[in-house]
DNA sequence: TACTTATTTCGTCTTTTGACGAAATAACAT
DNA sequence: ATGTTATTTCGTCAAAAGACGAAATAAGTA
């Protein structure tokens, strides 16, 4: 029941549902996804954490960035269930479209760049 | 996007899932429902309307009672697939036996009865 | 029609949530 | 080692959620 309910409270919240199907093409550090979502880094660095802890994502560290993914095969039932269920009802959304449109230019600029952008202004 | 949304914010309170979970054997109007949780009327009533609002749960009036119970096979995909989710994941806990024993007293006892109960005190 | 009464709505209160910026952390780069 | 920098943690604040009781509603019953 603990595990279930971190689970909705995790979805409870759009940018949350957001960031993972976000996700759904491949793994994305923080910057990028707070470049996609225009939010303070702490804010995004908040909703991760809230989805890391509902196990609905994955990390890993590589060079100076944190990478979030979506769990392969390997994750527990309700866990992949939600994560069908939101991608089956939600995929083809126009939100969703509006993302993955933003994330491709997001995606073609290197890294540093899009982290050093948020430090001004 | 909304209506998903709406059905996520109606599975972030463990209380409206429990009321999910209570209503797999049938049926049950509000009362039964205030009896079992041992909230005020009011609050038990906000429960069921933000999940009647979700389209989780339907209702219909009878006698003195509304009753509410889950969609039969006519609804909403996603709605459909919530459901699923949650008594998969939650039908065989503690939480959901200990209820299941608590209201299979609460339904030998007469209607009247109960909501007379709870004026009082 | 008037009376009961189960449920809902409304106003209030406390707790939780989601946002931010500043400061702390951790890891690479020099 | 020292500096840089991506991320996280912490404190604060405004908005939302969840609880209650009182009052309103609506629908049967006398």
């Amino acid at each position: 029941m603990r595990e279930f309910m971190a689970i909705t409270k995790a979805l409870s919240d759009p940018n949350r549902v957001r960031i993972l199907l976000a996700l759904r093409k491949g793994e994305l550090c923080v910057c990028q996804i707070t470049e996609l979502f225009g939010f303070a880094p702490s804010t995004v660095s908040k909703h991760l954490s809230i989805l890391h802890h509902a196990h609905l994502i994955l990390s890993r560290k590589s060079e100076r960035w944190v990478y979030y993914r979506l769990p392969e095969k390997v994750a527990p039932v309700a866990v992949r269930e939600a994560l069908d269920w939101v991608h089956k009802s939600l995929a083809k959304t126009d939100e969703a479209a509006a993302d993955a449109k933003k994330l491709k230019k997001i995606l073609q600029t290197d890294l540093a760049v899009i982290c050093r952008r948020q430090k001004c202004c």
